[in-house]
DNA sequence: GAACAGACTAAACAAATGTTCAGTCCGCCG
DNA sequence: CGGCGGACTGAACATTTGTTTAGTCTGTTC
């Protein structure tokens, strides 16, 4: 059940495509995750990969292309061997999982993808919430999942504090000291914490939310 | 005490500079936090103020310089008009009140500075989780915040879960249906799920913690 | 062996980029 | 008035961008 953080495997490559455009596409998407989904050339990439910028744009189409192809590449490969995703509702914390375990440039890339909100992003990130409220509705039904006057909020909200880390790792690692929050270790030992959070709250009493019902009020007079 | 998400008065700029000059930067703050801080150019910031390029440059020396001068004003405005951060150890949330609160174009530029990781915005990430820091730890003595195991790791964990909703409230706003997330009702409409989860958690049992030491103990036998 | 297909490249292209330059305008101080 | 400085502009600059074009090389198929 517990996979939060989990350990998965990483899908394979199906066809050993042309050693090339599979250099190519690494390139690319390490200079994406790196350096931002926009400035990054193609003359950048080429030059990773030892090819021509010719070639580039001879294999993907475009510029765009090789942007579209990493989207597929990224998706496929958080989604799992065999939808990984899809596994939430069987008591995985779904494709999150995957996700913050994957190699490094992958994350990078899935965190510009989110920021900048390609239409694949989009669909994931829906995909993403809609099976964490069906773990957590499973959760509720079995009794150790708190009810939620909101559980579809809930669920959106909690996944995005699951992906914080993939938005802010760097300035957590920094203030966390760690050498690497991704680091399967700092990533556990991190998640540990989270997880206490998760489970016994961090405020003692209710008096958050009465400060929150006296501003509600508060506007409501206004 | 409650300002989670409260709101603050906005700051006003000190000396009423040339309105070229200030249009250049309101143009240069929106562009940069709407596309992105690399595919912004000179002359999309010029057109956007009703200027020629050249006066930009004039005025700032280079892009480089716009960036900065941006970077500077966004940290002063979310600091607040007497470093409302300061305030944090009295009892506030920290500027993260103003910084959710500010308008869209200082909020979206932000996003990007802590993604991209300017060393300004790294400054101000390490200074909220300070002042988050010690204004759980305040809460802690008052015996309305839990112990913690670790205080630190908690603040900064705390810190990123707020901030989330600055990276992904494109994905927050769709994921739960409201017109902008970040519009008054809708943010305290949100903050509200939020709180609850920080007071009552999300667990009911400690099951989810066995299962971390069960990962845990497993990771150290192998 | 001829013909073809596709990986691959060097060179060039037009467009867009940040920046510079020379100069105009305008308010202010002597 | 005369001149001075700063706001401001249009045109040009060199560089970098994504893409195209023409062509070479290599392996496979008939």
């Amino acid at each position: 059940m517990f996979s939060l953080f989990g350990v998965t495997s990483m899908p394979e490559s199906s066809p050993p495509e042309s050693s090339a455009r599979r250099r190519i596409l690494d390139a690319a998407l390490d200079r994406f995750g790196r350096d931002g989904v926009n400035r990054v050339t193609v003359r950048a990439i080429a030059s990773d990969a030892g090819v021509s910028p010719a070639l580039v744009v001879h294999h993907f189409g475009s510029m765009e292309g090789v942007r579209r192809e990493c989207d597929r590449y990224v998706m496929s490969m958080v989604r799992g061997p065999d939808h990984l995703v899809e596994d939430a509702a069987a008591g995985n914390a779904s494709g999150l999982a995957g996700m913050l375990e994957a190699a490094a440039p992958v994350r990078r890339y899935l965190a510009r993808a989110f920021l900048d909100g390609s239409p694949a992003a989009n669909a994931l990130f829906d995909e993403i919430v809609e099976h964490t409220a069906a773990w957590l509705a499973g959760g509720e039904r079995e009794g150790w999942v708190r009810p939620s006057e909101n559980p579809h909020a809930r669920a959106a909200i909690y996944v995005s504090w699951l992906l914080a880390p993939l938005a802010f790792g760097a300035h957590l690692t920094r203030a966390l000291g760690v050498d690497d929050l991704h680091a399967t270790g700092s990533a556990l030992w991190m998640s540990r914490v989270a997880i206490d959070m998760f489970t016994h709250g961090v405020f003692t009493d209710e008096r958050m939310l009465h400060a929150w019902d006296a501003v509600e009020k508060e506007r409501g007079a206004r």
